[in-house]
DNA sequence: CTAGGGTTAG
């Protein structure tokens, strides 16, 4: 055991600073007490030894004198004391010099402490523990396990003493693993009853997960102190254990046992796990009891409970309560500001505390990077950045994350690619950011050629990157590379996780693959809210409205509670459909029966239907119902549909209204000419085009375009430059032939123009999805 | 004379 500890002490020898070999000074030679003179300047000794100069003193008095010094920290008078001590032939027993020996540790003065542990005539085991400490204390762990090493073999007793101190020095070299050598050489010597002993070995085999172990031993301690209960409910918080941390809590408190400030923090933690507000509350009112809300670590474990809870009064009563000299408690109450939509609050947060004079940390300024870039506030989240620089925390990779997303949602990729380039550490949430970033923006083909460059650069793409990409594809409309990503996560574990499965419906839904995306739905082995809305909005714009309605049904049976996003997908689903009384009950019920407010898409969604079901009465009653100012959308889709029915006036009046808003909507002025041109009111129409003509409104011409065989070809109206245009015209010639054939009548009235109808009829035939079909006939796709 | 437990995160 003690071998294979060495080995690897070795082996890491070389990455421990070591400060062994500076200015190393002997007690037996002149130079040090020259040294502890200049450490402990005139009148500065120690009151007994100012009093009785010329006094003997024996061990026990100097080791009394030692003892008084450490309470009280003074490192000086105690250096006066064994400069005095050596000047006398150094009489001072084992006793005394392991207190001296504690008087360099506790000073930090460890090459001090070594050469006197060197000259040291005889040690004990009292001799090595303290110089142990000492080097765990300096971050020495090579020296601590090779002392401990030492100690071993020249046979000084393996006390309770060893076993805690090497077993927490485990635990700080991240060897905790390696608690089990430790515990077999516990358990042949019978220190294993003892609490001391036993708690460490909790807390080593907790780090590394082994629960049951840490119980067992935690059963074997014969007499169970404060500080065994609540290593043992800490194990349990922080391993997943949530029900046996708060059953053993209250086993404790049974037994009698005042619980102290760590046993709360770690039972909150539980609480947290659990969900499990009355728990907690009632927890919260134990602290209160004791007085331990004013302690930092139990309040803030308070106020991540209420943060996480979102009981938002009940947090800053605690916050309140709180000391406000420490930076912890503060980045909590900002971060989490940050992420519940309270994004001023984080702001103002953080400005309170630079007030109240306490440093921001790279949490604190993630967070409040975080806040900005949620409200898109590039103005503070450059003075930011300056602060940022200023005090040297811009290589941080969370604060250079942040920064990143900051100017990314600013619309601002160019900066944001530079801090990316720039970074000397970035990692995968850089590389997501970036990805995230450019698919904000719309730029699809960015985010997937980043993609394919950070797999390229072997950095471990995590669901966030998957599912950042497979909505790149979506919005691209672009099946090939969507299901590329499908079948890479296949091979990874992501193919299981519910952030990709959700954004795999979303992508073959909008790629045109509702069957996939149904495929996806099905597999899924954990569906939220987010999944079932993918498939009923997926359903929804594929038109199959009862199909996302039977979705609805199904998600009614599970626990999942439908939200915002569940009715804006039923609610077009039944528009699209036309389902209007199927429409207006879910309207009705989203309110009584889900408590979920209507929002504008709702309304949008229900003048939609109304509209196009020929209640144009009703949409308008609706809309002057909306408690709000209702949006340009709701407009939009009064006037679609008074496009259908043929309403010119009230056509108008929507049209009047969404001009109002956004004077330079090419497609309702295109909407609003076509209503004239329905009508036959070419004079209209020839005043609204002018007016475009004057504002400078362009219509945007439509594109249609299909990807074959790896080329993209790209249709417009009219268009007839393709290469293989004849063919395209000889098979629509015969499409033409054979849909006639079949009794379909071409639609005049969908061409808007002043024309005869032959002429209208070509328009129709040269319409850009019609000559994309037919090259998708032509190639056999 | 030596020793045991804890907070925050994109």
């Amino acid at each position: 055991m003690l071998r294979l500890i060495c080995q690897r002490t070795f082996q890491c020898a070389n990455f421990a600073p070591h400060c062994k070999t500076n200015a190393r000074i002997s007690f037996s030679r002149c130079g040090y007490a020259a040294q502890a003179a200049a450490a402990a300047p005139l009148g500065q000794h120690p009151p007994v030894h100012a009093e009785r100069p010329n006094s003997e003193f024996d061990s026990h008095a100097y080791a009394a004198m030692l003892q008084h010094c450490i309470r009280n920290g003074d490192s000086n008078s105690a250096m006066g004391l064994h400069c005095r001590i050596l000047k006398k032939g150094g009489c001072l027993d084992l006793f005394a010099l392991n207190i001296l020996l504690n008087m360099y540790v506790k000073a930090g003065m460890l090459s001090n402490a070594t050469t006197l542990f060197d000259e040291m005539s005889e040690r004990n085991t009292i001799s090595f523990v303290t110089l142990i400490q000492g080097f765990a204390d300096s971050q020495l762990f090579v020296d601590a396990v090779e002392l401990f090493r030492r100690l071993h073999r020249e046979g000084h007793e393996l006390n309770q003493f060893v076993f805690t101190t090497i077993l927490k020095l485990l635990v700080r070299m991240g060897w905790a693993e390696l608690a089990w050598t430790i515990h077999a050489c516990i358990h042949k010597l019978a220190h294993g009853s003892n609490a001391f002993v036993g708690t460490a070995l909790i807390d080593a085999y907790s780090v590394c997960s082994h629960v049951d172990v840490s119980r067992d031993v935690f059963d074997e301690i014969v007499c169970k102190d404060m500080v065994a209960w609540t290593g043992m409910v800490a194990c349990y918080a922080e391993n997943g254990c949530f029900e046996e941390a708060l059953e053993l809590f209250s086993q404790m408190r049974m037994i009698g046992f005042k619980p102290n400030n760590y046993t709360f923090t770690g039972v909150l933690k539980a609480c947290v796990g659990l969900e499990a507000l009355n728990e907690g509350k009632s927890v919260h009112g134990c602290v209160m009891k004791s007085c331990y809300e004013g302690d930092l670590y139990v309040g803030t474990a308070l106020l991540d409970m209420y943060t996480k809870f979102g009981d938002v009064e009940e947090a800053r009563q605690v916050f309140q309560e709180m000391p406000k000299n420490d930076v912890v408690p503060w980045s909590l109450m900002v971060s989490r500001c940050a992420q519940s939509d309270r994004c001023e609050e984080a702001l103002d947060l953080f400005c309170q505390m630079r007030q109240a004079f306490v440093v921001p940390n790279q949490f604190t300024y993630a967070s409040t990077l975080q806040a900005c870039a949620t409200m898109e506030r590039l103005d503070f989240g450059k003075q930011i950045h300056c602060h940022v620089i200023k005090v040297g925390l811009d290589s941080d990779v969370f604060v250079s994350n942040a920064l990143m997303g900051v100017y990314a949602k600013c619309g601002k990729l160019e900066n944001s690619m530079d801090l990316f380039v720039e970074s000397p550490n970035r990692n995968d949430v850089s590389w997501n950011t970036m990805i995230v970033g450019y698919v904000q923006l719309g730029d699809g083909e960015k985010a997937l050629a980043l993609f394919s460059n950070m797999l390229r650069c072997q950095v471990q793409a995590t669901e966030v990157t998957y599912s950042s990409a497979l909505r790149a594809s979506a919005s691209l409309a672009a099946l090939e590379p969507g299901v590329q990503i499908h079948s890479i996560t296949v091979k990874t574990i992501y193919d299981k996780d519910t952030v990709v499965g959700n954004s795999l419906i979303d992508m073959y839904a909008k790629c045109g693959s509702i069957k996939d995306a149904r495929l996806v739905f099905d597999k899924l082995k954990q569906r939220d809210v987010v999944s079932w809305n993918a498939m009923i909005s997926g359903y929804s714009m594929h038109g199959l409205g009862l199909e996302a309605l039977k979705i609805f049904e199904m998600m009614q049976e599970t626990n999942c509670k439908p939200n915002k996003l569940t009715f804006v997908g039923i609610l077009s689903a039944c528009s699209n459909a036309g389902l209007l009384d199927q429409g207006q009950a879910y309207f009705n019920s989203m309110v009584q029966n889900y408590d979920v407010e209507p929002c504008v898409e709702h309304y949008t969604c229900m003048v939609w239907l109304l509209g196009r079901s020929g209640h144009l009465d009703k949409a308008v009653k609706l809309i002057q119902e909306i408690p709000f100012e209702p949006s340009v959308m709701v407009w939009r889709a009064l006037l679609g549909a008074c496009v259908i029915h043929n309403d010119v006036e009230l056509g108008r009046i929507a049209a009047q209204h969404v001009l109002e808003m956004d004077p330079q909507d090419d497609a309702t002025h295109v909407l609003l000419s076509n209503i004239y041109a329905t009508a036959r009111r070419w004079d209209n129409v020839a005043s609204v085009r002018k007016n475009m003509k004057r504002k400078g409104v362009k219509k945007e011409p439509g594109l249609s375009w299909i990807e074959n065989q790896g080329t993209v070809h790209y249709f417009s109206v009219g268009d007839t430059s393709h290469p293989d245009m004849k063919l395209i015209n000889g098979m629509l010639e015969w499409l033409k032939m054979r849909t006639l054939k079949a009794g379909h009548v071409p639609n005049y009235s969908a061409v808007l123009l002043d024309v005869e109808d032959d002429e209208k009829e070509r328009f129709l035939w040269v319409h850009s999805e019609r000559m994309e079909f037919a090259l998708v006939v032509i190639t056999g796709d």
